[in-house]
RNA sequence: GCGCCUGUAGCUCAGGGGAUAGAGCAUCGGACUUCUAAUCCGAGUGUCGCAGGUUCGAUUCCUGCCAGGCGCGCCA
């Protein structure tokens, strides 16, 4: 339990005394006691924390709500940590307190280091997060640069608060796609010795085909001996190899590393396929219809049955997404998290039929739905065709803005918030960027510190300082926010939504410059200098801790 | 037609059953002989898309409508 959690959970039990005191001596008539709540004032004039519980108790003690305030007041135990209780608003009981739990958060944070904020909420469970699963048929674009970002700081928040996270990039290498893949690579080959040779009608067209080609064909100058379709599997193995290779990299390059690159052919070559129609045949959820067979999904609340095995004998693509998915609950997670893009919402309810008619819960699975990315550039959207091969690549997005930049910019916006990325702005702007805006809060303190080193000066601990002389309002406000943590880092994972994780960065970054503008640390007499060491070292730990959760740097110096 | 997402300040977006709805950008003033001015301090702006409903209280929850984006394949 956090500080700040017990810190609530003593007022709580507070007012719980107060309302049963004020019951039994018959002040209050109330059939139940409701829950007590109490939350932070977005006001700081309205106390450290405030309860609404006389507005929700008015109605059946039938009195008006600040007269059950005031009478619960009156039975509030006296003294200890509450410096100041009282009625206001409407009927809000609002608390000051003492500031020793703000000095406790500090002596944590120095305890726990970068662990701060961490908590076993997850208990170990087991968790499967997949996330970007471009197809290796071509350069990953921005919303793979969304997901990519998304899915890794979740990834680590959900690891932070307790769970045992795995992450996966399916590959689909078996598809359609990789087919008309192989033969647009076999004839961009094909073309570097003959020019005229034809290239599908239904080909990618851009230039990294044929730069793809050139390398294969350093590689194998043999290729053209093999017969068309050895050469065609050949690519096609060949190609989405390639592919994933460059996708590896540029995904590292961005901070994002999988623990597992899954590839669809795998699962054909382990007749994971037809293990899973089986599975399906004797769960009697398949039948057979104008020659293809049908999954019976409609019976887990899907609105139509799907194909899973063509007219033709082949499979469709959700016949492999139940065997992958299958695979996944038969490894032995106990949740399946996937970030797909928002063309896929119609996608969902087949999957988690499949899920159920596989034989697990429906919530096993769980769909995030990112929406998508506009670019602009000077404020217009940048017209992108991948039929003309232009597009901009997550690479190119990567290379134009930086990696801290992009990470952090998409983790400002909420997972499904529609954004706009202008990559003007982003570039142009650069030194008001927020990322910067962070990263200079860290840099200052680390600038600060190796000052103090300089001059001779250790920094102190919690226990070598007297922390009663952080008074200041800008002490105080940074202090709270320290101990928020671990609550925001809670709900950022539960909730799914990374981005609150960057505002809680940007806020924490604000008040340190504010308090920085305010106070001076190194100037003072030595016990406040010390104490103020104290601080912001333990600032600079909380900032180092985020931004990692972020994947952003913390540089020392800009 | 059905489904998903969005609609909050000039722009980009947070927030959220409660007290006076926020931030950044942009605009306008101030602050570097003192720990990094990529910073700070101060200033203005809102029918929270519209209409009903639930509630002591709705911008937040529910329903309907309007607008924008995207999906509804024996493609992946």
């Amino acid at each position: 339990m956090s500080v700040l959690q017990r810190q609530k959970q003593e007022l709580i039990s507070a007012l719980e005394t107060a309302v049963s005191a004020a019951i039994s001596s018959g002040k209050l008539q109330v059939e139940s006691v409701p829950e007590i709540g109490l939350e932070i004032p977005r006001d700081k004039g309205h106390g450290d924390f405030a309860s609404n519980i006389a507005l929700v108790m008015a109605r059946s003690a039938r009195k008006p709500p600040r007269e059950v305030a005031q009478i619960i007041l009156e039975h509030l135990p006296q003294g200890g940590i509450i410096r100041e209780v009282e009625v206001a608003g409407p009927g809000f009981i609002n608390f000051f307190l003492s500031n020793e739990w703000l000095y406790d958060t500090l002596r944590t944070v120095e305890m726990q280091g970068e662990a701060y904020g961490n908590c076993l909420h997850g208990a170990g469970e087991k968790v499967l997060l997949e996330f970007v699963s471009a197809n290796p048929v071509g350069p990953m674009n921005v919303v793979n640069a969304r997901a990519a970002a998304v899915g890794d700081t979740l990834a680590r928040l959900l690891r932070a608060v307790g769970y045992q996270v795995d992450t996966e990039f399916y590959v689909n290498d078996a598809g359609n796609q990789a087919d008309v893949f192989a033969r647009s690579l076999e004839a961009r080959y094909q073309q570097l010795i003959n020019p005229d040779h034809p290239f599908p009608e239904d080909g990618y067209p851009g230039a990294y085909v044929t730069e793809l080609a050139r390398v294969l064909r350093e590689e194998r100058p043999d290729l053209l001996d093999l017969p068309y379709d050895e050469r065609i599997a050949f690519c096609k193995r060949w190609g989405t190899d390639s592919m994933v290779e460059l996708q590896k990299a540029d995904l590292k390059a961005y901070g994002v590393e999988f623990d597992l690159w899954f590839r669809e052919r795998d699962l054909h070559a382990a007749g994971a396929l037809e293990a899973a129609i089986d599975l399906l045949r004797q769960k009697g959820l398949v039948y057979e219809q104008e020659g293809a067979l049908w999954f019976r999904s409609t019976a887990f609340g899907d609105d139509k049955d799907r194909v899973i095995v063509k007219s033709d004998g082949t499979y469709t693509y959700v016949t492999a997404d139940i065997a992958y998915h299958y695979n996944k609950l038969e490894r032995g997670f106990e949740k399946l998290i996937n970030i797909w893009g928002p063309d896929h919402h119609g996608y969902i309810a087949r999957m988690k039929a499949a899920i159920q008619a596989l034989g697990y819960s429906e919530d096993t699975l769980e769909v995030l739905i990112l929406q998508y990315v506009a670019l602009l550039r000077d404020g217009q959207p940048v017209k992108m065709s991948k039929r003309a091969g232009e597009f901009i690549t997550m690479q190119d997005l990567v290379e134009e803005v930086g990696k801290d930049a992009a990470r952090f910019f998409f983790l400002h916006r909420s997972p499904e918030s529609h954004l706009d990325f202008d990559m003007t702005l982003a570039v142009e702007q650069s030194s008001e960027n927020p990322v910067f805006y962070v990263q200079y809060a860290h840099a200052r303190i680390s600038s600060v510190l190796r000052q103090a080193g300089e001059m001779g000066i250790a920094i102190p601990t919690c226990s070598e300082v007297d922390l009663s002389l952080l008074q200041h309002e800008s002490e105080l406000d940074l202090l709270k926010q320290l101990a928020a943590l671990p609550e925001e880092l809670l709900s950022a994972a539960l909730l799914r939504e990374p981005h609150r994780l960057t505002r809680y960065a940007l806020d924490l970054a604000g008040l340190f410059h504010s308090f920085y503008g305010y106070c001076h640390i190194l100037g003072e007499e030595a016990p406040l200098r010390d104490a103020r060491l104290v601080l912001v070292s333990n600032i600079r730990t909380v900032l180092r801790k985020v931004l990692g959760l972020l994947g952003v740097s913390a540089p020392e110096q800009m």
